[in-house]
DNA sequence: TTGAAAGCGCTACCAC
DNA sequence: GTGGTAGCGCTTTCAA
């Protein structure tokens, strides 16, 4: 094993002539004969030469890879964030170095250190629920490296952000309900210090203003683990409730999941008794009966988008602002909310 | 920007030693004294130095990171798998270069191009469809890169191989199904070229043969994308033939959902009148209604063994033999095969 | 149009 | 126990 690749200093060995016009004739630099050129790259050719990226990156003092930091990969949002990001850089020529947090902070510094000094050019991250400070990405930052935050970011932490307006979308969500005839419409929220969740409640509450509905802090339970189970379990909360909603926003489609098993557990009808919305539009909303009502939010638009913003920096040498790119989300209306 | 971090160079001007004291210092070699070690250590804590990683893999002929290449990012099945290779990787200090194909031969040589010479230091790959031949695998082997395959392989190239056994968990699926009193059993298949296919027609051939069941080529359609829309397809053509089937065993959960669909769009009860089993046990197969019985690859873990053999391997310097490693996969029986 | 040589930051070999 | 130094493969400046 360990059988070597031919190096430059090889095929300028075997071609008479000096490393430095072998390099130059393969990088088709100006001021080198054509002759010399044709020469060199039918050598290459021929014997399959391959640059050693990792000199040609020492040497450049970069690595065409991009960093991506992602709490969870096993979830159909990042994971169509990833795909489309691996798209996007095909197409510039980089690459993608990918790490997972499952949400914890010290699996969060541990993948920026494992990916700072020389291992990537710039970091795209969407921060885990237990991030609240960014030394571990200013890092980046301070060596230079622009950081794009996307889906899950610090607003505090001034970097190109790209996200789904949640603010928005939520208040179309629930605006769809409203106008369903739904009336004590309950939130089944994320935690607060997670700006997702605050932006969604926002949104929650304003279209509950606008429409001069109640809002009702007992109504906005809030999930740690955003799961099937607390949607479980908070439904049979807040519906042996003296004042029960009559409909549910769930902060994403699994703790509609939830939502729903325990509804149907207990014969409530859905839409007619109680209206279900979700969040993310995962496959399971379309299958779930009856088909469950959500927003979709373009995760793989939102991953290319991040990509070329990063690329761009990298290209113009900048940092970049603090500008925030909000993805379009759609909703997505399905039997759950048909009143 | 491109601040520069300090180098070993600043550290030994700084203190007054030379740069490969400094270098053994930090790396805590033998026949360095206490003393300088501190000195050494502490400076570079309090000025944040962070080796420069390209240089450091420049020298050492190595990147401390795999190569990973999948047919696509956004599907369960692989996702766990992706993310059980990154928790393993971690542990071992080795980071996840992520390449995606689409189940396209030109996007699988492009990825592997832009992970040879340097970028890696070996590769798990879990090949496209469309991948008949291994040239541009045999390009890492060429350079001393250890490869394993997982999931989809390529029998003809010699490897080490983590896989699900197909042929043993189609058998025991088929099996199921007869054990519940199914006669007439369909299998909606992939396409024949593809191992995994073909060992689970074998294992599905084999069940009904010892059950002293009939086997018709008529009942055995081939999906070419693995689809919903195959599975309503061919699940209609099925119960069109003058001799319907009574129960469907397919390739995949998700074309196991289109011929659910179908059949509810029919009003043919499941499992009452026909029984549906399905693969690979995505979250859908539990929200479906009636539940789908299906099998549990257990992604996660595969991508643990893969990555743990692979960096065996590395230590070993070695470039692995031809042993096929099997994960064990669990039958999960849900209302749709309880006739 | 080409060659010589410096040097990227680090490791490791050879002296002392 | 420490320092000096070669050199990994490549790009790029300077000279010719």
């Amino acid at each position: 094993m360990d059988k070597r690749r031919i190096t430059l200093k090889d095929i300028a060995r075997e071609l008479g002539i000096s490393v430095s016009t072998a390099s130059r004739a393969l990088n088709s630099y100006s001021g080198i004969s054509e002759e010399t050129i044709k020469l060199v790259k039918d050598y290459a050719e021929k014997h399959n030469y391959v640059p050693n990226s990792i000199a040609v990156n020492f040497r450049r003092n970069r690595t065409m890879t991009l960093g991506m930091i992602v709490p969870e990969v096993v979830h159909p949002f990042f994971s169509s964030i990833i795909s489309g990001a691996i798209a996007a850089t095909n197409q510039h020529g980089y690459r993608i170095l990918l790490g997972q947090t499952d949400e914890k902070l010290p699996n969060e510094k541990l993948a920026c250190r494992s990916m700072l000094s020389g291992s990537v050019d710039g970091l795209l991250i969407s921060v885990s629920n237990e991030t609240k400070d960014f030394e571990h990405l200013q890092e980046f930052i301070d060596e230079g490296k622009p950081v794009i935050q996307f889906d899950k970011f610090l607003e505090n932490f001034h970097t190109p952000k790209v996200i789904t307006d949640d603010y928005e979308s939520a208040y179309e969500a629930v605006n769809h309900l409203i106008k369903q005839g739904y009336r004590r419409i309950a939130h089944i929220n994320g935690l607060l210090e997670v700006k997702n969740s605050m932006d969604r409640l926002k949104g929650y509450k304003k279209a509950l203003e606008d429409a001069g509905l109640e809002f009702r802090e007992e109504w906005v339970p809030h999930c740690k683990n955003i799961s099937e189970e607390e949607g479980y379990q908070f439904a049979q909360e807040l519906l042996n409730l003296p004042q029960p909603p009559d409909a549910f926003f769930c902060i994403t489609d699994l703790v509609a999941l939830g939502v729903m098993n325990y509804l149907k557990s207990q014969g409530i009808q859905v839409p007619k008794q109680i209206g279900v919305m979700g969040f993310s539009n995962w496959k399971i909303a379309e299958v779930m009966s009856p088909g469950l009502s959500t927003v979709e939010q373009h995760g793989h638009q939102m991953g290319m988008k991040a990509v070329n913003l990063l690329v761009q920096l990298l290209k113009d040498q900048s940092l970049g602002s603090n500008e925030t790119y909000k993805i379009d989300s759609d909703l997505i209306i399905r039997e759950s909310t048909l009143n």
